[in-house]
RNA sequence: GCGUCCGUAGCUCAGUUGGUUAGAGCACUACCUUGACAUGGUAGGGGUCGGUAGUUCGAGUCUACUCGGACGCACCA
């Protein structure tokens, strides 16, 4: 083995191999276990948060392959409707072609080329991270089987009248120009104003203090081209005799209503409301209430429109309202949605009728795509009725069919549940799948799963001329059918039966409603199991926070602060980390900030810490569901522990490759060290298990790094020295033998989460243990045995004790670690006595000593430095070595925490109460403590004493 | 406004049902180039757990209030 651990050496010649050979296949024996991928956007590339979800679901799925389970981790790429169009749209964009130009067909197939191009990315990136995914089964949204699943689902859920087409108020992208559901809605706070408008009361009608106008209060005092009533509270004695009445809309000069209704809040502001149904989503809902035509002024792009769309309360055209045939004065129309209202504050101000101005902090609307924000649009549109589907999914949580981990996100998933609305699922989008709806001349629709089907369902002659909707679905339906229609589903494939319901999801918190909730309805509507019930998508959903950067910020494009992956693991030099940080900025003003931001914190770009040591890292750092704050130190630190692995393997094979490790019979005779490290590694496998069975990847990696580091390098491989050195054949091949039956078992239990190395280091060393096979990710999962050395476990931690006071001594009395000391031991009983004899040769190294001698009382030791182990005392004579003022700072140390001790314990046992109402075990501990501190205190004070009186 | 989470050593984080003197990694100090490893070894210093008040024999760990931070949902034009 090389000197060095070079993860860059070993790791991708390794996942090749594995690859080629199938292992990442389910073994198609044993119990199933299978994890469905969250599908990455096809022409995107992997994060820091994927490479956590993904080192969590391959440690997983790692560890019940080994396990035995028949382990399936389904691979995919979604094709993320607008985020992939935009990108197309802007490549294009910069060719000076719109997608109009090109037309829809050719637009498609611009994206397939893009989508050929780009989407090895993440794939390429999972090989790098070591995802043990089944790449014979990648599936992608848009391919054929999951298109049938997505045209059966639209096409049931039509017939079973779950889907519906409607005229109604959407949410619409005027950049985009499409809808979006109101989960895409982001409600950001600003700073805007609140313009009150003078609405002049018709046919002589004044308000209840003589005024003959009434004042409206409106953040958006365009929209008043489309006002169909003022509203007023009923209670409102102001205003109550004016309900009824009408106002002479300025600008447009028509007449309104004035109507009462409870939703008017009177303290707001004047306690008077305009009301546009057609470009607010309240005001949509009083309209209704009260039966008012909508009149939307806005066009797709939201330009004042030179006629306005006049509608019914529900959506059906209207020729006129009254004599309003929809035109809107000319000095409008065209005009943008802002410029409109400057032009209509305007108006207003001119005509005298401009109440007041205040500054106003309101939430604005924004799509989360575009970035400008949202237009409410009357517009006719699909959607699914979500609420039967929801009570199921509901449900099914409550029961705990379903599990989050950590719990707390169920409440998040119910309180959305609660009151889920029905989910906008048509896009006016290109890119996605064509909602599989026809039309025929007169404007009736027919649904089905294709032309043909149409046609024939509804005995349409050949003639009749029938055009599929224009508009796709939301890329979300699809995703929700993904744990089904990945195993080919609508089919009743073998697949289905044996790997769903699947078993766990790892996620983050912000797609539980975009992705889980509609996944967990979706499913359960469309799968039941033998019984009829439904099936659940999954049993755990595993949510994961954020990846923030190291000031606890967002990874965002525009912060300059994104870490990517792949970088952690092959290293970036400077210049290249500022230009990837820089490239295709959407603001470019930034570039110069991140550059500097970028120098200063990575001024000697980032080293390369190889894939190991990141998915280390990530699990390290993964405490359920909080955000993570990343630190490059942690990672440099646990680059350093795969170092160690590496190096520790490299003495153990120096030291049994060509020698007798007892695979071909032969004495072995266990050491004690030999019997402990077995014992310690048994307790880790247990605990490493349990671990991993809770989701508790930061404790699993604690574990894995105490045993392998603290316990089996700094302790056991220093054990096995003397022995190697010295010992008998018997001793030598015992020692051998478990040096490398640990170090093998040591790479089976590790692996799920060091990958690599693991594979590496077991490869050479599997042979010296007898072990057969090509790979250690095929190898059984380390069992929890039953004990064979009952005590070796608590006569090695007391001989440490025992070394490590010593040790105490000679770094605090800075006795140079290469001289060997003459110990004397005093108050030694016969089973500490046993101990030490047994096993001079492990102490003697160990402690680096020049002689042990047992004495009968401390009186019998020359003036020495002492320490403690129990009542038993060690003694290093000071002849020459130690400096008496130096010890007696020393034992002034060791006395002051001794009486502290003794102090606190007195304290707990006489008070009353405690000894009284604390439960008697308690009460025994304390007691036993405060003999111990007691006769440590009085043994510490005495050999103080004689040091003084030296 | 409703709800959730977080605030523990200089930094990043653990701390299971309340019970020994609160842990880890990194950073820090001293000593050590001993043949697995200086991406190392040995030893050591450092927190009273955001604050206040309670419950309890006993609270980082439960309750209330409070300060600071993050987030989700709903919002009045």
């Amino acid at each position: 083995m090389d000197k060095t651990y070079a993860p860059e050496a070993l790791e991708q010649k390794l996942y090749q191999q594995w690859e080629a050979a199938g292992y990442f296949k389910p073994s198609g024996t044993g119990d199933s276990y299978c994890i469905m991928i969250p599908p990455p956007n096809v022409t995107g590339s992997l994060h820091m948060g994927h490479a956590f979800q993904h080192t969590i679901m391959d440690t997983l799925t790692r560890y019940k392959r080994m396990d035995g389970y028949n382990a399936l981790w389904q691979v995919g790429s979604d094709h993320a409707g607008i985020a992939t169009q935009m990108v197309v749209e802007r490549q294009l964009a910069a060719q000076g072609v719109t997608r109009q130009e090109l037309g829809r067909d050719t637009f498609i197939e611009k994206i397939w080329e893009w989508k050929a191009q780009s989407g090895g990315t993440i794939t390429q990136q999972m090989r790098r991270l070591g995802d043990s995914v089944d790449w014979d089964r990648e599936r992608f949204t848009m391919d054929d089987g999951l298109s049938n699943a997505v045209k059966e689902v639209f096409v049931r859920l039509y017939q079973e009248n779950l889907i519906y087409r409607g005229k109604r108020l959407v949410n619409w992208d005027p950049k985009l120009q499409t809808a979006i559901s109101d989960l895409e809605v982001e409600n950001k706070e600003q700073q805007g104003h609140i313009w009150h408008l003078r609405y002049p009361l018709a046919d002589g009608a004044k308000t209840a203090s003589g005024q003959d106008y009434l004042v409206v209060a409106t953040t958006r005092p365009e929209t008043m081209l489309g006002d169909v009533c003022v509203a007023v509270h009923p209670d409102d004695e102001r205003y109550t005799a004016l309900v009824g009445k009408f106002i002479e809309l300025p600008l447009v000069n028509r007449r309104i209503p004035i109507v009462a209704d409870s939703y008017v809040d009177q303290e707001f502001g004047t306690g008077c409301v305009k009301i546009t149904p057609a470009h607010d989503f309240n005001d949509y809902e009083i309209g209704k209430r009260h039966q008012l035509a909508m009149i939307a002024i806005f066009d797709d792009i939201a330009q004042v429109r030179v006629k306005a769309g006049l509608y019914t309360p529900t959506g059906e055209a209207l020729d006129t309202i009254g004599d309003f045939d929809g035109t809107l004065p000319i000095t409008y129309q065209g005009l943008d949605r802002f410029v409109a209202r400057k032009q209509v504050v305007a108006d207003f101000d001119a005509l005298g009728l401009l109440d007041k101005v205040e500054t106003h902090t309101n939430k604005v609307p924004y799509g989360d795509r575009g970035g400008v924000p949202i237009e409410p649009h009357l517009t006719d549109q699909w959607y699914v009725r979500v609420g039967p589907m929801a009570e199921v999914a509901t449900k099914a949580v409550e029961d705990g069919q379903i599990q989050f981990v950590p719990k707390q996100y169920e409440n998040m998933y119910f309180a959305w549940m609660r009151d889920i609305q029905d989910w906008c699922i048509s896009r006016q989008l290109w890119w996605g799948h064509r909602i599989p709806a026809w039309y025929d001349n007169q404007g009736n629709v027919y649904v089905g799963r294709d032309e043909a089907e149409v046609r024939q369902s509804h005995a349409l002659a050949d003639d009749v001329i029938l055009h599929q909707d224009n508009d796709v679905l939301d890329t979300w339906f699809s995703s929700a059918l993904w744990t089904f229609s990945t195993l080919g589903w609508p089919e009743s494939t073998d697949d289905l039966k044996t790997f769903h319901p699947t078993d766990v999801l790892v996620t983050g918190f912000d797609i539980i409603f975009f992705w889980v909730a509609r996944m967990i309805m979706m499913t359960m509507h469309f799968l039941k199991d033998e019984n009829g019930q439904p099936q659940v998508p999954f049993k755990t959903v595993y949510v994961t926070g954020l990846i923030r950067d190291e000031e606890g910020q967002k990874m965002s494009k525009s912060k300059g602060n994104v870490l990517d992956p792949l970088d952690m693991i092959d290293g970036i030099d400077l210049p290249s980390l500022v230009a990837k940080r820089t490239a295709n900025m959407m603001q470019p003003q930034l570039e110069e900030k991140i550059a500097k931001r970028t120098e200063k914190q990575f001024p000697d770009g980032i080293t390369a810490h190889g894939t190991d040591a990141l998915r280390f890292t990530l699990a390290a750092l993964a405490s359920t569901g909080r955000d993570i704050n990343w630190d490059m130190k942690r990672l440099e630190g646990y680059r350093n522990f795969c170092n160690k692995l590496w190096n520790a393997s490299r003495y153990v094979l120096l030291n049994t490759e060509e020698h007798d490790c007892g695979q071909s019979g032969g004495a072995l005779e266990l050491s004690l060290a030999d019997q402990w490290i077995l014992e310690r590694f048994n307790d880790t496998v247990q605990q490493f298990r349990q671990a991993l069975d809770n989701y508790r990847f930061d404790q699993a990696a604690a574990i894995a790094y105490e045993f392998t580091w603290n316990q089996f390098c700094d302790w056991y491989l220093e054990l096995t020295k003397p022995v190697l050195q010295h010992g008998s054949e018997a001793q030598m091949r015992g020692t051998r033998h478990t040096l490398v039956t640990v170090l093998e078992r040591l790479q089976r239990l590790l692996h799920p989460l060091l990958p690599f190395i693991t594979e590496a280091i077991w490869q050479r060393v599997a042979p010296l243990a007898g072990v057969q096979g090509e790979t250690v990710m095929l190898q059984p999962y380390p069992q929890v045995e039953a004990e064979t050395y009952a005590n070796a476990r608590d006569d090695m931690e007391w001989l440490k004790q025992v070394i490590v006071a010593i040790r105490n001594i000679r770094g605090e009395m800075n006795l140079s670690p290469s001289k060997p000391l003459p110990v004397l031991i005093s108050q030694a009983d016969s089973k500490g006595r046993e101990r030490i004899e047994q096993n001079m040769t492990f102490f003697s190294a160990l402690a680096k000593l020049e002689s042990v001698t047992f004495i009968g009382t401390a009186e019998e030791a020359p003036a020495s430095a002492t320490a403690l182990v129990g009542r038993m005392e060690i003694h290093i004579p000071m002849a020459g070595l130690i400096d008496t003022q130096a010890e007696l700072a020393r034992l002034d140390k060791a006395i002051d925490k001794a009486e502290k001790d003794v102090a606190l314990v007195q304290r707990k046992l006489s008070n009353e109460n405690f000894v009284s109402k604390a439960p008697a075990d308690v009460i025994d501990k304390e007691r036993a403590k405060q003999q111990d501190a007691e006769e440590t205190l009085a043994q510490l004070r005495q050999q103080r004493e004689k040091i003084a009186s030296l």
